[in-house]
DNA sequence: ACCTGAACACCGTTCAAGT
DNA sequence: ACCTGAACACCGTTCAAGT
């Protein structure tokens, strides 16, 4: 349950101290509902059942309260999933520009980028297609734009590319968290990585096995196409867009 | 509703003759269900409700039959779903390669595949995080795998490409997908391209008055941060991993 | 073989009524 | 001011029963 939840208590029962952790409704002086306690709740369950698990519902019942009582704190579910991403967003640090290291910094906040989404599961899926508009957001986009501009590349092209990676970044995330999911559902497989393997080696197995006529390069590279893990896929996709950025930046310099 | 329903029935009444279009259930012989017609209706209704609009019920109610009769040919949603991108992906032509001309050839599969999420609205949000395995969504991938291969690309570099650049696209389509949606939710709008230019000057306003002490860069760049159309914005994107993928090929050539 | 009604266990959101 | 129960209008999926 809830961070908030845990109260200890101490009894004395003759010579006996009895310490206890009571997490039960009937014990405490039912605490006071805040944004703070909502967005905590929230995000130990999303931790817990991945995005679908968190409903307002199952968040009112983790919390210990009727669910119309959430909409005194939060307009609705999306805003819900707006202070969960802020929240997460706040964990990550952006570092002061180095005009020299531009390019290596960008794939560093991606990277991190990418450890915050797998740290907190289920939150690139409520992530997807959100415009930055808070503290925590912001602050990234700051420092990314920061990093972009202090190095020499153009504002507009700066700009796009922030839009663009922290998109990209979004969906690889999304990626891994639904295999992740399906998984959990699934259950059968404990280790994550077992699993992944698994769904490679049948991958490769259904492209190699394809008609060779007219899938002749499907099948011929069907190892290439199922090759790498998450990791290896966002260092090749942020090489991709930091050495285009390079390339792009000459371009748009006048912009 | 979809359109398989519409027959036209003559009835004579006296001198008169009376010629009618029927899509009510009680007048036609009730037609099998297929899974051609589960997937034209629930392109229908996607088209005019999105992707929340197709549920098993609606669909249902569309074709005029029980819920559960749809699990007797679709094992579930998600299969519903994978039938459906499936349907959209075999619309699309992929051209013979040119080896002399990949990169460009690339980006206009690419392109054409933005239209496509365009011309079938919600489809995006159902190819997230979608592995082609069915007949349309191999046939793309293996024309462009060709392009790369047969331009010389490395195959790991081209195999990877292909993945990244199909996830950029679609997430591209989603978000527009998703302001498309809460247009067409929140009304007050007709007209997309005036509800996208109030969108972007609300939040370019929003982030010009942010304090600029602690956010320089995007009250400085608000322009630039809220500049350019999808079309724009995909055409970047598309520069940036293309000629990212070019010195990739170089680094890769090994693979 | 194919279809159906009814049920099960869920959603997000609202609102009059309570403390 | 804050919280609640109950309701409204939905979900995906299953299954015994019908034709």
């Amino acid at each position: 349950m809830g961070a908030v939840e845990k109260r200890t208590k101490t009894f004395r029962a003759g010579p006996v101290r009895i310490r206890v952790t009571t997490d039960d409704a009937a014990a405490r002086p039912k605490e006071r509902l805040t944004r703070e306690r909502i967005v905590d709740a929230a995000m130990d369950l999303m931790a817990e059942k991945g995005y679908d698990g968190v409903s307002m519902r199952s968040l009112a019942r983790a919390l210990d309260t009727g669910q119309a009582s959430l909409y005194a704190h939060v307009a609705n579910k999306e805003e819900l999933d707006q202070l969960v991403i802020d929240r997460i967003c706040s964990e990550l640090d952006v570092p002061e520009p180095d005009p020299e290291n531009w390019a290596e910094q960008l794939k560093q906040v991606l990277r991190d980028c990418l450890e915050l989404y797998r740290a907190h599961p289920g939150t690139a899926r409520a992530a997807m297609g959100m415009i930055p508009t808070q503290e925590g957001g912001l602050r990234i986009a700051e420092g990314m734009l920061a990093i972009c501009i202090r190095g020499g590349v153009s504002p507009q092209a700066a700009a796009w590319f922030c839009d663009i990676a922290a998109l990209f970044v979004c969906a690889v995330a999304y990626e891994e968290q639904i295999w992740t999911q399906r998984m959990v559902d699934g259950a059968g497989h404990d280790d994550l990585h077992e699993f992944h393997e698994d769904v490679d080696g049948q991958l490769m197995a259904a492209f190699g096995q394809l008609p060779a006529d007219r899938f002749p390069f499907v099948t011929g590279y069907a190892r290439e196409l199922t090759a790498g893990d998450g990791d290896e896929r966002l260092e090749f996709g942020l090489d991709l867009l930091v050495s285009g950025l390079e390339a792009a930046s000459e371009r748009y310099r006048d912009r």
